[in-house]
DNA sequence: GTGCTATTTTGACGCCGTCAAGATTAGTTC
DNA sequence: GAACTAATCTTGACGGCGTCAAAATAGCAC
């Protein structure tokens, strides 16, 4: 917490981002008011406006943040094309917790909030579709090996990734998956994908 | 809208519901304020609290309708042991169509508002579970013949489900896959559990 | 210094969920 | 019928929210 007596603050706008990274993962989008972050930022109720045009550009910015870590994730699968089971099975549970270390950024990244709700930014936009089109390129079928054969690239990632998120939100909004099953659950999840590329 | 001289409304507890239904489907949770749906009951602000003890409840009893319809869904799942392909592929279809046809509504059934960020009806939670229990004996291996054979009965539909689930979720929240897409990889869904079957 | 612009403040508005106290009606008991 | 009780509904109020407008303050170029 910088000096307060200073009637500039000098490094607002990364303050704000940092204190509603907190707010946000603590008390979910709903307890994540301007108000609140202002009064934690040790500034008046509006002199966030001046950073952000309003509380959807702020969760906007914490999404995007959510989109950038995920590519590093996505950019570490290291996929060996004779046997991509390993591999696979790393970057699943990679990415489960990555979801279940910050699960209220995970629902920003992908829910209604911002997407249907909100109005997600062009910049926003554009991180999301580039990690998709990150992750489509990660599970090439020729990243796969004989597994992928013929398959449709574009399919393969929309059903794989499909699996994974519905894997992530049945987990992180507590209903019909334990924590405990996680584990047997992801390696489920594994097999079917692999299983899936042999059939196609 | 039936006359509003009377000061005892009469029929208040299912006009709410109504009403919340139609704005939660046409605004979203967000949209859907205790004062609006008053208003459009035309009753006073807190008269609904005569009814539900908080919004929260309110929601609770929206998800709990959700759900009986769901359970619908499931109890008219018919598999064929011997080829249960086509079974399989029209509860898929039948499924998303029912996210669709009310996202909002499907968001409020699984989503945080409820399960994290709210507090569950026993009623809600007894229901939810219910449902997942009923799906969980219409998909058991048995049902699926001989994909089936010594598959663990829950770990089959919670791999299962959880891919259906994010199915639905990438396509309602409109992000990585779009309505046009959805019958393609609705069949890649299910061509992956059924792949998943075989290799258990 | 003067002026320009970015930053921050105070004040206000309308919306929200919800509590408390009182008014009105329905239902039960005599 | 009358009296009482419980259910239902109303008005009024409180604190919190997002956000706009106008005024104050500070940094910066000249």
């Amino acid at each position: 917490m910088p000096r307060p007596a200073r009637y500039h603050h000098g490094d607002l706008r990364d303050t704000l981002l940092r204190e509603a990274a907190i707010l946000l993962r603590e008390h979910g989008v709903q307890g994540l008011s301007l108000r609140r972050l202002a009064e934690r930022a040790g500034v008046s109720r509006t002199a966030p406006y001046h950073h952000f045009t309003d509380k959807n550009a702020l969760l906007c910015a914490l999404a995007e943040q959510g989109f950038l870590r995920l590519d590093r994730l996505i950019d570490g699968m290291s996929l060996d094309p004779a046997d991509p089971e390993p591999g696979l099975r790393q970057f699943v549970r990679d990415y489960l917790r990555f979801a279940a270390e910050d699960p209220e950024r995970y629902e920003l990244m992908f829910g209604r909030t911002l997407w249907k709700a909100g109005r997600p930014d062009p910049a926003l936009t554009r991180v999301a579709h580039d990690c998709f089109r990150r992750y489509v390129e990660a599970v090439r079928p020729e990243r796969l090996g004989s597994l992928g054969q013929g398959a449709d690239p574009l399919r393969v990632a929309q059903a794989s990734w499909a699996t994974l998120h519905g894997l992530c939100r049945l987990l992180l909004d507590g209903i019909y998956l334990r924590r405990e099953d996680m584990e047997a659950v992801s390696d489920q999840a594994v097999t079917l994908m692999l299983a899936g590329l042999r059939r196609d």
